[in-house]
DNA sequence: CGCGATATTGATATAGATCAACTAATGTGG
DNA sequence: CCACATTAGTTGATCTATATCAATATCGCG
């Protein structure tokens, strides 16, 4: 049960019994290796498998016509990367790794048979979908409503409790290779103007990224500055845990 | 079949047989009838059934501490407006009406059986809330790519195509009541700005709001100045289709 | 060691925010 | 049905955050 153990961790709501648990990783592939900047799947395509992200960072993006890239989603260990594809069959953007990645997959077709037999493992997996919906709510929140040193610093928070969520961090820094161009194209910002409010940020003393790693060193200004407040996140809060 | 008939017009994927759908339809609530403006949940509410818009226009947002509102979605006839409460069971935004509504609820304690008793119908509502999520994914694409006349024309675009989908444009034109305010809240922008904005597309003839109603007078240079591309909406592509 | 990717810095331009009126609708109670 | 209040829309002046353009510095790596 080694590929499913950080999903369930993060994303569950409800007690699944072990055997539920069971049979969703006998389905899940072996890990596989994949290299950074690899594109996993396209906008358009047609997909009949999806992709558990075992270790690493992927993301989700459109680019616009000028070239110019958004990504709508960062995914940490843990998250079904792109389950959404399962129901909706054909994807609306584009999924690439960010860093080299470990990952576990599942055929759509073996998934049918295991929802039917297990309505409630079939909603622990609509369940995570709305995870990401949420996140993308939470997104689009600070796209319009936040300035650039928030957007940057909601990002980091996030990442951090979502990290935290599977044993990922060190008390407030955790691993985080993505380059300042990746900080942009999640922020709606350019490269250069990212640069300049991380050296900003590090010159006040709230945060630092040094060595591919990410140092919160004021989590109390940066959750302030961003205004995040993890509810959205639904990480194991005991509502139903008896 | 009345309720739900605009919801299987605008979202349905898969052909489901007409006895699920019945009995979909059978658990929906009588019509009931809001105000604008009534706020029907909020940001942390547990909820237990949830709300088909049936008439009128309805939104979710956020506002941030200086009261400042987002919106992260604006629904139409036929939108299972917090479908996403059922998993999620708790919301992370609030839920009110734009204008007077008319609506249909179900409680979540009915479709539980229901969804087990027809998967099918399981999956049609899942997929129902990821193209929720979709149309999240596309907020942010314009959030952090376009500029204020592309989210506007974008959010247009977006609106007309919906609506198209469940008979309620006529032409290029269709019921707009919404405020500049509004319009401001769901773009990320000061309504004034708003106002600016689509003065000068009123002065260029692109496009016309008018007695609550929207004209596209031209359609293709909106679509290109917001890049907007409906294959995100999964409306009806025959993919299904036998 | 040298080359491509990443990060940094400076100068300038601009989209959109903010502040402040004012006007035009819409609605309400006397 | 008018007087007044409220909401929505419009316009102008100014300010500011971020983009853009252009170099240069540094890092990681084959």
């Amino acid at each position: 049960m080694a590929t499913t153990t950080d999903f369930l961790r993060s994303r569950r709501r409800v007690e699944i019994p072990a055997e539920q648990l069971q049979a969703l990783d006998d389905v899940m592939s072996d890990p596989i290796r994949m290299s950074a900047r690899k594109v996993l799947s396209r906008r358009g395509d047609l997909v009949n498998k999806s992709t558990l992200l075992v270790e690493g960072y992927m993301c989700r993006y459109m680019d616009d016509r000028n070239g110019h890239r958004q990504l709508v989603a960062v995914h940490v260990p843990g998250d079904f990367v792109d389950l959404h594809g399962y129901p909706l069959q054909r994807l609306d953007h584009d999924v690439a790794m960010l860093t080299d990645c470990v990952v576990a997959q599942v055929e759509h077709d073996v998934l049918t048979p295991l929802i039917e037999r297990y309505p409630l493992l079939g909603r622990m997996l609509w369940f995570s979908t709305l995870l990401d919906a949420a996140m993308h709510r939470e997104w689009i929140f600070q796209l319009g409503r936040l300035d650039a040193a928030g957007r940057i610093a909601h990002l980091l928070c996030e990442t951090h409790a979502r990290l935290a969520a599977v044993g990922r961090t060190d008390g407030d820094s955790f691993d985080f290779p993505l380059t300042q161009q990746d900080l942009a194209e999640a922020c709606g910002l350019t490269s250069i103007h990212v640069n300049r409010v991380l050296a900003r940020l590090r010159r006040e003393g709230r945060l630092e990224i040094r060595d591919r790693r990410v140092y919160l060193l004021d989590r109390r200004a940066l959750v302030a500055m961003s205004e995040f407040d993890p509810e959205y996140l639904y990480i194991d809060d005991g509502l139903l845990t008896p």
